[in-house]
DNA sequence: AATCTGTGTCACAAAACCGCAACAATCCTG
DNA sequence: CAGGATTGTTGCGGTTTTGTGACACAGATT
């Protein structure tokens, strides 16, 4: 699964987008190029990327007209844009961060910087997205928004079954005996049931596992359950 | 009710902190000042500050320590911290960011090109602080102005409702517990029953959700509230 | 002073959830 | 294959959590 966090580059020196392009590749981001604003637009669309690195002077539209239009749709209008430039001026970057730059980085740039910034500006963005995320197989779990998709569709969880997921996803493939989920998932209740843990296991397959999914969760007889793509 | 910005600057060069200042109040941002790094630490749980300026090299503990301490706070984990800075190494910078500061400046800069960066992580933090918009799914606040639409018609709300929207809108999907509304809707007012929040929470409701109109703010047992278009 | 608005609390109703127990199905072992 | 052990399934009472309307009180407004 794209876990893959996608850049895309308006750039139309060739070789600086080479030289971008080659180290945020190695540092594991999906690169999608393009030197022409229009393009940029329609690209945006496509790509959806999680960040946009734009040159100030481009062919076309002027980048801060892109920057402009990228904001003002519903797709990009939350994408962290980065400004690339030449210009040095203080006005003109003062004017890139008020048409909603989050950065402004003047050539010539240090390529390992870059990466450095794109890092600090994802980090600030994406959390605010997404909290923590836990996923497995096709199971996502969203524990600030208290959220369970399985293969997209969401999955509504009852409190217990929450936890009891959360505590699998933390621990994928582990086996737990019934006494261990009790005692790590139900907070230290006095004596419940061991046969409780069944029965939560149920409803938790059964909101998981709707008409011909998989079982997520494996019953290990005599030893209790995980949580395991596998047969 | 302070709506003011509030920033915390740690900088023991008297003349270039007071440059700074001077700046920063002009632009409408509360401004606590300090030369040490200890104290930093202590202010930031007393002023709890929207954003923080530190300097790289100052006296007692280095820049780089108290950027770390600071993203291990409670209080200022989340706190957007840029760097300022006379060292340009390319090695610095990359540290910088990696210690989880959110912009990096090299002095000399611009006092004017600082107040924009500020303000561009801020917009991403605290929409609501850097005077923007606030919208979710057909929801939008006027943060300044005070003013509330659903779907282009205007909601009247009480001022509880209305913070209590405001920071919904300003994280949204996150499922907040009522304690934590309690804490940062309410201002810290000390004994309020838990209760209460469910009732303003109705209140909300009540006022959002007109006839026919989805219900944008989700009950998560025994977890919280959040504001959710999603079922 | 009378009214109005906004707040927090309470009591009760409604809904969701939990744990259990009883029974069915399945597995394992000899 | 029998029989015990383990797990699956189901329905239900009791409990916990949340929704709701009423109300008293305080401060502002008229």
């Amino acid at each position: 699964m794209t876990t893959h966090k996608r850049l895309l580059l308006v750039e139309d020196d060739r070789a600086l987008a080479d030289l971008v392009t080659f180290h945020f590749e190695r540092a594991g981001y999906g690169v999608t190029r393009t030197g022409d604003g229009e393009e940029a637009l329609i690209l945006v669309d496509e790509v959806k990327p999680d960040i946009i690195l734009l040159d100030w002077m481009i062919e076309g539209i002027s980048g801060i007209e892109v920057c402009r239009r990228l904001r003002r749709r519903a797709t990009s209008a939350n994408t962290p844009i980065i400004i690339l430039t030449a210009r040095g001026e203080e006005s003109d970057r003062i004017r890139g961060f008020e048409t909603g730059a989050d950065d402004y980085v003047t050539k010539p740039f240090s390529p390992r910087e870059l990466v450095a910034r794109v890092g600090a500006v994802l980090r600030r963005v994406r959390p605010a997205l997404a909290g923590e995320q836990l996923a497995y197989a096709d199971l996502e779990m969203d524990v600030a928004a208290h959220r369970v998709r399985r293969n997209g569709e969401q999955v509504a969880l009852g409190p217990t079954e929450f936890r009891l997921l959360r505590h699998f996803l933390e621990h994928p493939g582990r086996v737990f005996s019934r006494e261990r989920l009790l005692d790590s998932v139900w907070s230290h209740d006095p004596e419940i049931d061991t046969r409780t843990v069944d029965v939560h296991v149920r409803r938790l397959r059964q909101a998981l596992n709707g008409p011909g999914r998989a079982d997520l969760i494996r019953t290990v007889r005599s030893a209790g359950y995980s949580l395991d793509a596998e047969a």
